[in-house]
RNA sequence: GCGGAAGUGGUGGAACGGCAGACACGCAAGCCUUAGGAGCUUGUGCCCGCGAGGGCGUGAGGGUUCGAGUCCCUCCUUCCGCACCA
């Protein structure tokens, strides 16, 4: 037994040296315009700088890096950036509290974070680094505006708008969440105001949003942006107001509906109260009650909108539209449960066919008229539910000449028969809405507009960019945009007449920032444009993009909507910004919520960094759990990482020790005899694993990846201190063992590769720019195998037998088990399932 | 209500339709010891049994199959998204 015992893997002294060793000779620098290698673009989402990185920043940036070494290691030319969202509210609200500018807090938490980013050991190319909240980076949203505004996808307009009142700003419909609808910032309950704003011009781009060729997305990230979207096909039908006392009538009223067929089965007509048209259809005896109606209807989305089931309510304006089918006057009422944004803002209802039209004409005693039926069965007035299903062979029943014809038959024939009357046409409406991006907050890029008491509304000239934001905010405790109050800020020169003018005060939405970064980061610097377009033809689309999936409908949308916007005026070649997706689960706090600082429930990893070490953390993070789960904070477990390391360190440097143990004789350990079969199975297991592993990391399952390279080094361990150790196999299995843990693990195998070189005598080379190893599949393939044996389905014996037996030399052997005749006790099976290599099972019944 | 994901030991989690529980934590017993937040060995799904062994087991219930955690049907529970979208 040896008594020279190697010195323990002390991680704090080891990680930090590599970590500037790294940095010292550019291990990881990325040159972008080599052409020899292929390209891969890893981005990662970037950082808010909140001031603490925590847990879930490393359990999706670790993997991340160990995805950028494995593909380096494949000759792939890697270029992994990073960079901070650095405009926001966070920043403002400390102004506020502590009376510093929101630079300074800023630039401050970025100081702190890069150092703590550095700690992950991770391969960013910090060359590439943007800041958001620099002039050099917010002008070219500005400029983006500029030309957005001349392409038509940028406009002023008045519309409803959700306002926080906490935030004190409005938001975009993407941004109010939940039943509740409240804030997605700070879970205030939004109000809705009248207000004219920004809007960038999403829906230009709807149906393309709709297409996901060539995306490898995950399909709920696809479902909810396609949900989102709320494509809906129907057709539009024109209604004319009938004349009567009080109006001349003969106003066009259009509805939207899904189900043209059913034109026959309108029994009234429901305008949003919000309708444009409302007070000039109302009947002065009327007025009064429709008055008191759109005002509460208006204070009720104010109010919680808790109760989806509440009972409908509705106000008749005493004016009939007239059906351009059969001339029928209907009945027109006002009702909240229809919406002004959605559609045309005014229905017909069917309460036949329609479960929301059915509740409200049993409310008030309407009437239902059945217009579609199975096959024979006539027509219905006294339903007691809508007949909304759709069977195959479904007609049309007590519609005029349609009457007969089939449900989709009638709906094409009426949309038809309506467009040539110039009274109807197919139609698309979406749910979704363009993006709101003006913000009453001062910490954004300001926009680059003037109000001019002569011109109006002027853009500025890009000559004119950046408008710089100031640097003596004044924060009122009261909130509210600091802007507005900045003088020298507010007040501007209209580059048009030359006047006086008023500066727009409103900011961007931050999500413009993060709609664009990963094509900023190809040269962070550029000053005559935003865009390097040669290198984005290089580089983009990003080739792998990581993240969480709460931006579904935010972040990535918003980013489709720029690649779009860029690639018409002509800035990018490509109009999808991420070709694979992948959304790693968050790490929720101890408490199983949404970790937040407000929740107190935030976990620090420098604690858990200082005491195990960084590859210790990184491990853990992807042992725990699948990559895309989500799941509680525990560190319970981590210790089983650190001891893994341990062995590793063990094996690697210390081969021939022992640990004084229970230990019986050697030839009998761990299956192993330590001589020259049992030199060739490590290496087989090496090789077996090493196939396994890389299939796991190219689907990015690492716990399973990190549960097989502690198997091998498992087996090592058991290895240790017999003939075998230090063998040829030996040494072979280990290196093997650090090639693939580097990408995980990239510390502790940098010190390990270095130090088998220098016992080698051979020159340093980092293990980070070794080529990923080839399988030797003859090796890996097994010799031997236990045959599982069942009768009837149950597992009786398992025969160890050489592999490629033929199937009568196998069953033989089987049937010769003795424990194989107890359980078929004496019958001859009535049929044997044999799978190669697999099982075999006898049936007997 | 609609859409999506998921239910496996004490815990985190493994399992191309073919040995359920890999790997790890925890726990137990033992070894070693410079007595540590260290290392090593063995065991550890549940029940019966001293043991050999047997029975039962993947949210519930049906089905397909020689064989189901895995496929199909009907439920239950949890989480996520949407919120009267015509």
């Amino acid at each position: 037994m040896r008594e020279v015992r190697v010195e323990r893997y002390d991680a704090a002294e080891v990680e930090p040296r590599w970590q500037a060793r790294w940095d010292e000779l550019g291990t990881y620098r990325t040159d972008l315009t080599d052409t020899s290698r292929p390209t891969f673009y890893l981005l990662t989402m970037y950082p808010y700088p909140s001031g603490d990185l925590h847990i879930g920043h490393w359990s999706i940036k670790t993997p991340t890096d160990a995805i950028g070494r494995y593909r380096r290691m494949h000759g792939d030319n890697v270029f992994f950036p990073i960079g901070f969202d650095a405009f926001g509210l966070p920043a403002e609200n400390a102004a506020i509290k502590a009376g510093v500018h929101p630079r300074e807090w800023t630039l401050a938490n970025i100081e702190r974070m890069r150092r703590q980013l550095r700690s992950m050991g991770a391969t960013f190319n910090w060359e590439a680094e943007v800041v958001t909240a620099t002039p050099e980076y917010y002008r070219w949203n500005q400029w983006f505006f500029l030309k957005f505004l001349e392409a038509g996808l940028a406009y002023r307009a008045m519309a409803p708008v959700d306002w926080c009142p906490k935030d004190q700003t409005v938001l975009a419909r993407e941004q109010v969440v939940g039943p509740d609808r409240v804030c997605e910032r700070c879970g205030t309950q939004v109000v809705k105001r009248d207000l004219e704003q920004w809007f960038f011009r999403t829906t230009r781009y709807a149906d393309e949003f709709l297409r996901y060729e060539g995306l490898q997305w995950p399909e709920p990230i696809r479902l909810m942006q396609t949900n989102w979207i709320g494509r809906s096909e129907g057709s539009e039908v024109v209604f004319r107001t009938a004349p009567d006392d009080h109006q001349p009538g003969g106003d066009e009223l259009r509805v939207f509906t899904t189900r043209p067929d059913t034109l026959f089965g309108a029994t009234f007509m429901v305008l949003a109260p919000e309708h444009p048209l409302v007070e000039r259809l109302t009947a002065p005896d009327r007025r009064g009650d429709v008055e008191r109606y759109r005002h509460e209807a208006r204070r009720k989305s104010e109010i919680d909108r808790l109760s989806t089931e509440r009972e409908k309510t509705g106000v008749p304006l005493g004016a009939d539209a007239i059906n351009p089918v059969n001339g029928e006057a209907i009945p027109i009422w006002i009702a909240d449960y229809v919406l002004l944004s959605y559609g045309t803002g005014a229905i017909m209802a069917v309460p036949a066919h329609d479960e929301r039209d059915f509740a409200f004409a049993t409310q008030f005693g309407l009437p239902i008229r059945q217009v579609v039926a199975p096959v024979g069965h006539g027509g219905d007035d006294e339903a007691d539910a809508a007949y909304i299903a759709h069977t195959p062979d479904e007609e049309l029943v007590n519609s005029g000449d349609y009457t007969g014809l089939s449900a989709p038959e009638g709906a094409r024939r009426i949309t038809a028969d309506l467009e040539r009357e110039g009274r109807g046409k197919s139609a698309v409406t979406y749910r979704l809405r363009d993006w709101l991006i003006s913000r009453q907050r001062a910490w954004g890029t300001p926009i680059p507009v003037v109000y001019c008491p002569t011109d109006g509304i002027v853009p500025l000239g890009e000559g004119d960019l950046p408008v710089v934001l100031p640097d003596d905010f004044e924060f009122k405790p009261t909130g509210g945009n600091a802007l507005e109050s900045h003088a020298a800020f507010v007040n501007a020169t209209c580059p048009r007449c030359g006047g006086p003018a008023r500066r727009e005060t409103d900011t961007m939405d931050t999500f413009v920032d993060s709609s664009w970064y990963w094509w900023r980061y190809l040269s962070p610097h550029k000053d005559d444009g935003p865009v390097d377009r040669e290198l984005e033809e290089r580089w983009c689309p990003v080739d792998q993009y990581t993240g969480g999936a709460e931006h579904a409908v935010l972040h990535l949308l918003y980013s489709r909507f720029f690649s779009k916007a860029l690639a018409d005026l002509g800035l990018i070649h490509e109009r999808e910004p991420f070709k694979r997706l992948f959304n790693q689960g968050q790490i929720l706090g101890e408490d199983g919520e949404r970790m937040s600082k407000s929740r107190g429930n935030v976990q620090d990893p420098d604690d858990l960094v200082s005491r195990y070490g960084a590859d210790t953390v990184r491990l853990f993070l992807m042992f725990m759990k699948p990559w895309e789960q989500d799941a509680p904070w525990s560190s319970t477990g981590i210790t089983g990482l650190s001891r893994f390391l341990n062995r590793v360190w063990t094996v690697t440097l210390d081969p021939h020790g022992q640990e004084s143990g229970g230990r019986e004789e050697d030839a009998s350990r761990g299956g192993g005899d330590g001589g020259p079969s049992g030199s060739q199975a490590l290496r087989a297991l090496a090789h077996r694993t090493l196939k396994r592993v890389t299939d796991d990391y190219e689907g990015f399952h690492f716990n399973t990846m990190v549960a097989r390279l502690i198997e091998l080094t498992n087996a090592l361990m058991r290895y240790r201190g017999t003939a075998l150790a230090g063998s040829p196999d030996w040494e072979e299995t280990i290196r093997l063992l650090l090639l693939m843990l580097a990408p995980a693990a990239p510390h502790i195998t940098e010190e390990l590769w270095s130090r088998r070189l220098t016992v080698a005598g051979e020159p340093w080379r980092s293990i980070h720019q070794e080529a990923w190893p080839a399988v030797d599949e003859a090796l890996a393939a097994e010799e031997t195998m236990e045959l599982p044996v069942q009768v009837n389905g149950k597992l009786r014996d398992r025969v160890p037998m050489a592999v490629g037996l033929p199937r009568a030399e196998v069953e033989e052997i089987v049937r010769a088990r003795e424990k194989v005749q107890a359980a078929l006790g004496g019958q001859e099976p009535l049929r044997t399932v044999y799978v190669d290599g697999r099982l075999i099972n006898f049936v007997v019944r």
